[in-house]
DNA sequence: CGGAAACGTTCCGTTGACCGGACCGTTGCG
DNA sequence: CGCAACGGTCCGGTCAACGGAACGTTTCCG
């Protein structure tokens, strides 16, 4: 095993205040692969060799040697000497077993909550201190479209998927979630650790989690944990509407039923 | 090392029935991510630390530092003791920019096309000599599963969006598919190279290409190519339906009035 | 028009990151 | 009980990777 942080005894202050992602250093290859795939932003499309070099600290003829393997394999392309995320990345992407098997089985349920609501159905997993959206389904006219892309990220405490990954989750998760002073999102965003606590055994007793404008003005969402095989939480699912149209609890009964069966479909495939 | 094939110039026979890229040797350190990313199938889940070994025919040692620091970074998961793809591969592969616009901007057509058919919309990508699947939207009992998997590639010969990208796309591509031995996927793929010039002349005097059988038994295709803000083809689109219910020209005509506006949106963003 | 600045690219001597054979403790099968 | 396969660790030799320097070109101003 490889020490974090040096292992000093006396550290039991603040072990990791990282993100979910603890090293951004190492001067190893993939120390370097990775600064330079994590340097596009989600909507920098394209980036020169100089602003890579940039961005990533690294020496110009690094990143243009790096940067022509990447090209090579597919993970970058290069159009007219700019760089982009290659096609490969998003093939690979695909094949991660644990978001297609969520993917594939959840998606005609979503559709079917979509159908029953006309608002928009998420799923998402928690990672690190937050949520990652694994998909999303919206209704007819119903483009929400700015804080929640398909892979991307929320806090874990003011969305809530994020509330049912935490009230129905590993308790480790949420003292995590805790130990950190909770970033306001919106103005109604809980950020006092008493009332989020108050909030969670709430859900706990209800089996849903409800959340008002806590990640957006103007929108509301019902969120329940997806169990696994061994009973274990492993995703939670969503309906988000406007503040206009909430239903808490005919979207609750909906997510309920929903969620029953996906249980049961997630056993079947030992998840 | 394992060499390949040795690119022997008189192997004729076989010249490479490998996958579409080029060079899976090369000693370097991203060679040999590469050589473990991609040994991982579609349908492989899981592989063992000594598995990996065999397969990428690299050393025990090499396999274990690297994918421990793989697994650091999230591209592989470990569940008791077992490597799985990770996470963060599906969150930086969404991020793909050529990726996420074609299906942000054809997702909600493909939508329509399929309330219109009531049949299987896909859309699709030349990578190599073959399709890759970027998205599919399917009908309400409609679950065309095996041959088209998002992210799933096909041969460019026998599938209807193949063969649109064949028809409208650079000729340097269809000179490259119709050097090699074209392969019998089903017994009405269109193996005789003359014969694939005549349907693709065909497509190009209607704007379409229509494929029975030629891909999955019991299933036929329509496509049209998408051309982008330079009027190069970018994509391809399709309805895919069985036999029984095959209305070629309905499809053509729902495709094309959906091309249209994509065009459109494509050259908005200038893509 | 000319000079500076920024670009992408190549070169090359130095070095430390990476390599992989050998080895360890454990597990599971016959 | 012995053998084989597992995951994991060690360590000295070596070569791939490094990055400063310099290249030719383009772009942008004064």
């Amino acid at each position: 095993m490889m020490m974090e942080t040096s292992p000093s005894p006396g550290c039991l202050f603040q072990p990791d205040p990282r993100e979910p992602h603890p090293a951004p250093d190492s001067n190893s290859v993939l120390g370097k692969v990775r600064r330079i795939l994590e340097v596009f932003g989600l909507d920098d499309e394209t980036l020169s060799l100089s602003e890579l070099a940039r961005r990533t600290g690294l020496a110009k003829a690094s990143v243009h040697r790096l940067s022509q393997e990447l090209v090579q394999w597919g993970l970058l392309e290069r159009r007219n000497g700019e760089y982009r995320l290659g096609m490969r990345l998003f093939e690979i992407g695909q094949r991660v077993p644990r978001q297609r098997i969520l993917r594939d089985l959840a998606r005609p349920l979503m559709i079917d909550l979509v159908q029953a609501t006309n608002e928009t159905s998420h799923l998402a997993v928690s990672d690190g201190l937050e949520v990652l959206y694994l998909d999303k389904v919206s209704g007819e006219q119903t483009q929400i479209s700015r804080p929640s892309r398909v892979a991307g990220r929320m806090p874990l405490h003011c969305t809530a998927t994020g509330k049912a990954l935490l009230a129905f989750g590993p308790r480790q998760l949420l003292e995590e979630v805790m130990s950190a002073p909770l970033t306001r999102v919106t103005p109604r965003t809980t950020v006092a650790p008493g009332l989020l606590g108050q909030e969670l055994r709430k859900a706990r007793e209800q089996g849903y989690v409800a959340e008002f404008e806590q990640t957006r003005i103007g929108y509301m969402s019902v969120a329940i944990p997806l169990t696994g095989a061994t009973g274990a939480v492993v995703a939670a699912l969503s309906v988000t509407a406007p503040t206009t149209r909430a239903k808490v609890d005919r979207f609750a009964g909906l997510l309920n039923l929903v969620g029953r069966r996906m249980t049961k479909l997630l056993s079947a495939q030992e998840f």
